[in-house]
Formats: C-alpha cells, structure tokens, sequence
DNA sequence: ATAATATAGTTTCATATGTAACTAATTTGC
DNA sequence: GCAAATTAGTTACATATGAAACTATATTAT
C-alpha cells in the first residue's frame, strides 16, 4: 500500500513562534509590572535608562540603535524620564540636532535599584535550568535571533 | 587583597528577557506581515482559525484558554473574522451564553493556505539548528514557559 | 554661496490594546 | 421558586503604539 502524503498540520501549542510570543508577553508584562509598581517607570524607560547605566552620554539615535526600538518609542520614554527627573539631556555641542542624554543622580540611585532586580527576575527564570542548558539557551537565541533578522530575504 | 565585592551589573545586550522580547517581536511582526499582506488577517485572527482549524465547534472561551489571548481580544478577532466570513457562529443549545464557532469553507480554504507559509516560516527560523539543538530548544522553551507562568509567587 | 538632500528628534493622527463596566443567560443557595 | 452570585461575551473608555508629517539643523553638490 502506497504511503498517502500527509497533509502539513499544525498544531499551535508546538508552533515556535506562538510558544515565543507567549513566553515573552509573560515575562515582559511581569518585569514591567515590577518596575512600574516599585519605580513608575516603563518597559522602554528602563531600556533607556539600562543603556545610559551602561553608556552614558549616548543620544537617542544611538540608544535606538542598541534597544532596537524605534526612534518615537525613544523619543517618549526619553521626554517621560525627563519629566521624572531620570535623565538630562544637553545639546551636542557638535550638532545641534543632536542631544546628549545621561542618568542624574536620581536616576542612577534608581538605576542601581533595579539592576538587582532585573537581574533576579532573569535568575528566577532560568534557576530550573542546569549551568549546561543555560549555555545552550544562549548559544539558541544567538542563532535564533540571527534566523529572525529582518533583512534577510526569506521572510 | 582581598577581593572586592563586585557590584552585580547589567548587560541588556545578554538579558534574557530582553532577548527574548526583540527576537519575539521580530519574529511576530514578520509573520503578520506575511498573514497580513496575502490573506488581510492579523496575528489574534490567525490564532483564532488554527485553534478552530484543530478543533472545530467550540467556543470563545475556550479559544482563549487554548491561545492565551484574553476575551477581549478573542471578541474582536472572533469579530472580525465574522465579518470576513471566515468563521461562522451558532448559538448553543444547552447554554445560550455560548456562541459555537467553525471554519467557514472559505476559512477552511484560507486556513489549508496559511498553514504550509507558517510551517515555513517556522522551518525558516530553526534552519539553522541541528536535529540536537532543535529537541533542545523544545525542553527549553517548555521550562522557561513554565517557570515564566504567573501566577508563580515570586514574580 | 546656495539650493537640494539628509538627519535628529518631535508631533500628529489613526489604530491597537487592556481594563473595567455592561448585558444577557445560567447556576447556586436558601 | 427566586434573589444573589457566576459566567459568556460585548462595549466603552483611556492609554499605547506605529506610520507619516513636520521642524530644525547639518551636509552635499554645484
């Protein structure tokens, strides 16, 4: 009896990108959550505030660059944290379009506050795992996100 | 000399909820696009069909058990996807709270082409992974999922 | 030098999303 | 048998987000 081809199925509870998808929006939401009950300070503040924590005197262009967020997500979380007193921001003496951004005292007080926490929300995540799958799971999201980059021509 | 404490620091280029965040959100945005531009379905409509494309005549609540999507956005999908006449609904004997819910033939039809461009997509991400880091990237996701659950007490 | 083009960042507008309030039907407790 | 509490699903409102238009400055080409 010949084989009948089996029709492609899927099933959506194996489907990688949905299992990523769910994955993240919890993590995401319950990090948020903590820095917002404790700090009042979103998701994409905290991106800024974390580049300016480990780079200072960036400006926004260049922290898109590194939190692959657009430049009117930047452009909010920046004018909120101004108004909170987070960050300052000069003009470039260079370019005047450009304006150079870098923790206050408070804002590195808060900084120093959330790093810790941040950081046992991640051990939190991976404590289930053993110190050979934790390499493993970076070394995955290494070529993962290599697979996922935008520009390559399969999508 | 004795060693001093280093202070715990922070590098958002290797924190896992970061990570896990662009990759996802790459990842979904490309595959809308793609549901988006051939068919004119979004990410919450597509997740609608596969769960009934799987399992045909159940109800909105229990898409949303099955997706993890919330009731709101399950209404609007569902909502939506009546309107483009890809899903029909009928009430329920028993319980006339409950609206029963299937593929239209037109939705079946959209469904058996969606499915092979998400399969695609998903070989397309995991290309570059052996047949070993495939199965470990499966345990891995399924323990980061579940340590990721919220209402786990420590978060 | 100056017109055309490009870049940094902000604002505007249209749409998406989440929370809470709501409607309608059902179940529970007495 | 009926008031109170639950449940399914929708609607309304307030906020978040993304795309495109816009402002101001800088660069390039002639």
């Amino acid at each position: 009896m010949p084989d009948t081809p089996s029709k492609p199925s899927l099933r959506l509870s194996n489907f990688l990108p949905y299992r990523l998808s769910v994955l993240s929006n919890t993590v995401s939401r319950n990090i948020a959550d903590l820095y917002d009950r404790e700090f009042g300070i979103s998701i994409w503040q905290w991106r800024v505030m974390a580049v300016l924590g480990e780079n200072s005197g960036i400006t926004a262009t260049e922290i898109g660059q590194v939190t692959a967020m657009d430049k009117v997500a930047v452009s909010r979380a920046v004018s909120g944290l101004l108004d909170s007193g987070h960050i300052a921001r000069k003009a470039s003496a260079e370019d005047a379009r450009r304006a150079i951004l870098s923790l206050t005292p408070k804002g590195k007080t808060v900084y120093d506050k959330i790093v810790p926490i941040a950081l046992e929300a991640e051990r939190n995540l991976v404590e289930s795992l053993s110190p050979d799958e934790r390499i493993q799971l970076a070394s995955l999201m290494e070529k993962l996100s290599r697979a996922a980059e935008p520009d390559r021509p399969l999508w």
